[in-house]
DNA sequence: TGATATTATGAGAGCGCTCCCATACATTAG
DNA sequence: CTAATGTATGGGAGCGCTCTCATAATATCA
């Protein structure tokens, strides 16, 4: 069934080679050879053969993805799945697959190894690779080129695709105070993880550049997960914060229940805003101000970026901040007015 | 750097032929020469080339995994990921690799046909696809095992593994009717998706086997979002339900949010439950009551099935219910106390 | 003990493709 | 007009592996 060059050749009345220069665009073949050729492959539906193909020319035209599966959490939000399928349609405008692997420990060592020694990848894409990921060092040493989705954040030699949290949690923190906010506090990630570390980065940016005094008490970290964002809610609670940025909608979401099973009302007591704007955060109660991310840009880019990289094999780290839209909805008011009633009260 | 055969053969002193039974776990070498291959492998660091062995041996040890985008709805909640997990991990346990596609119409025509036919791929595992999904047709035509994740409802000659969502539907509806709810109504997925039919099917089945008579104004048609819910709800409230089975979580949580902007409160007025047991659904208010499916291990039986299907090609399809769980939660109380109360207060 | 089966190994022919080189012919330059 | 350059094609080696077949060595049986 699967029909060969050779086949096409002896139909087309023209060697194998030919044929060859004609399916990979070669210049050098007459106009009408050419179409000969085409119009014969047509005919008999031909397809090359990849592993042939793959074996002859020493590159596979696959990428490889990596999702270290230590962060079940992100499982939750359609972060990957975004991913995923800004990383799919770029490899399919380019011609190339993706090949996916959760590497959950046991099989980092088995299956991956394998198939990176084995010549099956021609790059990989490591998504939300943990800061001292061992991955890392391996695809150095094997000489891979590879490209990570969230940047590194001591290894200046390494390729990366990521969103510029720092001025995007700056610009949310900001606004904030903008507003009047006089208290803001934080819910920040992970500490390994460099998402969680920028955000806070920028939070404490925004406060330096306003001269806002920095108040520990009131910086709590989460795990970007909603339980998470309930807890880090309730041990914010006893110190009063008049806004409270989350550095994730699902951990806003969380601080949102914590609030109204404390009896507050969000923004009237209290402003909370996210990041990431998951498409429930248009649903929440109220609607959440939070932070778009242009996630499955970022995909396409990571692959675009990957499959250059591997054609052109300079050395040279690429590196890419992509921006940030702040979107605003209903989770924060002006504070302005509510001071007012606040102090009248007094 | 990657070393071949030939080099392994070399140093220990064997054939190629010798070195690629004892990589391949053929019977008939010598003890001693195995262990002396092995441990000359070893310190090279030997990794089979995926390229070549595929094009000698016809086979490619990799599985692709098709995911047809029409369905974006399914990508806000944690399905797929927990899907491709369980097909991830069971490829890995036996030494195969996941090839994954998002199917966006356009690229379903080049990329994916191309490894198909290119012999990039043993076989395709197929996850929720439309009743009508040409691709299904294309695989057949190929020749190329393949199994679906959801099963199909008129072709008995091909493979699935799915959730038993008649049998979860009707235990649902049935517990709600144990529970003495007199008037429970349906929020169904979309007619197009197999789930969505065999999962009112059960609502229907449970009604006719407590002889409930069926009332059309109870059953509305949603898609399995959240907003889809939401709107359903509120088509539903006028036929006053005292309980509703959502043919998903997300749309019961729209229907909790129709509820409580109808200030109805749940579960006393109105009972509701879910189905899929999202991470989310224990996090309601209150928390949901619903329907647990084993997403992971259904991907990987999808894939190990496959995978024996790959191996043993008897041509037998291979079809699978796998069970499901009912979680009680708080959405859903006993309804007997509640009509008294009403019926005194008349 | 000779005939037969079993086990261990090597030789070699591909798998279907790419890519380098040789060749043939057409074009241009000196 | 000869030499140099360019264009279109074919020939063939070889990518690294699997697998059949041949061969040699050893074991089994009447």
């Amino acid at each position: 069934m699967p029909s060969t060059l050779e086949e096409i050749a002896k139909h087309a009345g023209v060697s194998r080679s030919t044929v060859s220069r004609v399916m990979n665009d070669h210049p050098n073949v007459a106009q009408e050879t050419r179409a000969r050729v085409l119009s014969v492959a047509e005919r008999l539906k031909y397809q090359p053969n990849i592993a042939a193909r793959s074996l002859a020319a020493g590159r596979t035209r696959i990428l490889g993805l990596v999702i270290p599966m230590g962060v079940s959490a992100l499982f939750t939000d359609p972060y990957f799945p975004l991913l995923i399928q800004g990383i799919s349609s770029a490899c399919s405008s380019n011609d190339h697959s993706v090949m996916l692997w959760i590497a959950e420990p046991e099989y980092e060592r088995r299956t991956i190894r394998q198939a990176l020694q084995g010549g099956m990848i021609d790059g990989v894409i490591l998504a939300s690779a943990l800061m001292d990921d061992p991955m890392l060092e391996a695809l150095r040493k094997r000489g891979l080129p590879f490209i990570l989705v969230g940047r590194h954040p001591t290894d200046d030699q390494v390729s990366y695709v990521d969103v510029d949290n720092r001025s995007a949690a700056r610009d949310m923190v900001a606004y904030l105070i903008r507003l009047g906010y006089e208290r803001v506090a934080t819910i920040t990630g992970p500490k390994n993880m460099i998402a969680g570390a920028d955000r806070l980065h920028g939070y404490l940016t925004a406060l330096r550049e306003r001269r806002v005094a920095h108040n520990a008490d009131l910086i709590v970290e989460g795990d970007f997960t909603e339980e998470g964002g309930y807890v880090a809610m309730q041990q914010l609670l006893p110190f009063a914060p008049d806004a409270v940025f989350a550095a994730s909608d699902a951990m806003a979401v969380g601080a949102l229940r914590a609030l109204r099973d404390a009896g507050k009302r969000v923004p009237d007591d209290i402003a909370i805003t996210g990041f990431d704007d998951v498409p429930f955060a248009a649903r929440t109660d109220p609607p959440l101000t939070t932070i778009r991310q242009p996630i499955q840009p970022m995909g396409a880019l990571a692959a675009e970026t990957l499959i250059n990289m591997i054609s052109h094999p300079d050395g040279q780290p690429h590196r890419v901040l992509m921006p940030t839209e702040l979107i605003i909805r209903a989770t924060c008011g002006s504070n302005v007015r509510r001071r007012k009633a606040v102090n009248s009260k007094q």
